[in-house]
DNA sequence: TTGCACCTATTACGAACGTAAAAGGTTTCT
DNA sequence: AGAAACCTTTTACGTTCGTAATAGGTGCAA
């Protein structure tokens, strides 16, 4: 339901709020090669599609994220190991470490998850 | 590069191959409601995009996959990875897990990997 | 050999997306 | 008051996607 590209505009939105479409502007400059327009197109978007609010103030609007990124973030890794783990983590978990080696930090976390997980 | 639709289909083909549109089209139904017409269409665009190979069999094709899974697993697991987790796998197994208890089965596996990554 | 059956290839069409320009409405400066 | 500046809202346009229908080619039965 968010596109990649609003997703970038969300991100900016979930770090700071409320933001000015100016102030998002700002933020993105430089980490994406959008004009100033495509990030007002997209920040409508995600208004109309109440991902945002936006509050007037004064003269112009400040953006607010309705979504959260916590359920955005489990909604959308919940799609991706449904259509391709058939919903499991842990087959994800292992393909992925079998083609990309495990950060020792990675590693560390993992242990100390399922420690937690076990002791319950 | 792949989009959901076509997805469908190619895991019909990575299951078995060489299969004809005849064979895609009734493994997948019971399962999506297309018409065959869409199916073949989307046989056309992976062929379209390198993604699947037709061999003429006789006066009909049969389909075989080129792109193998675990590619293709790889890449969509990255490309949601590096969007959501900084590319790291292990806060979205936290995430994941704080959201959806995992099962004694995936614990079971998280456990074994992460010790025979530890001592090797 | 000619029409039918059976495949494949081409074309269609609306919605969503990426990307942006143009039009509109308020303040504000002069 | 009129023009300029600054925002927001509309409109635009080429692609990709989901979903199909239709046209085109070829071997086989009559």
């Amino acid at each position: 339901m968010i596109s990649d590209a609003e997703s970038r505009v969300m991100e900016v939105l979930w770090q700071t709020y409320p933001l000015t479409a100016d102030e998002v502007v700002a933020i993105l400059d430089g980490h994406v090669e959008w004009q100033e327009a495509t990030i007002r197109t997209l920040l409508n978007r995600l208004l109309k599609k109440k991902a945002i609010a936006a509050d007037r103030d004064g003269r112009r609007y400040v953006y607010r994220p309705l979504l959260e990124r916590a359920d955005y973030v489990h909604a959308e890794s919940k799609t991706l190991l449904d259509r391709l783990f058939k919903g499991r983590i842990a087959p994800m978990v292992v393909q992925f470490s079998s083609r990309q080696k495990l950060s020792k930090k990675d590693i560390a976390e993992l242990k100390r998850l399922i420690e937690d997980l076990g002791n319950e």
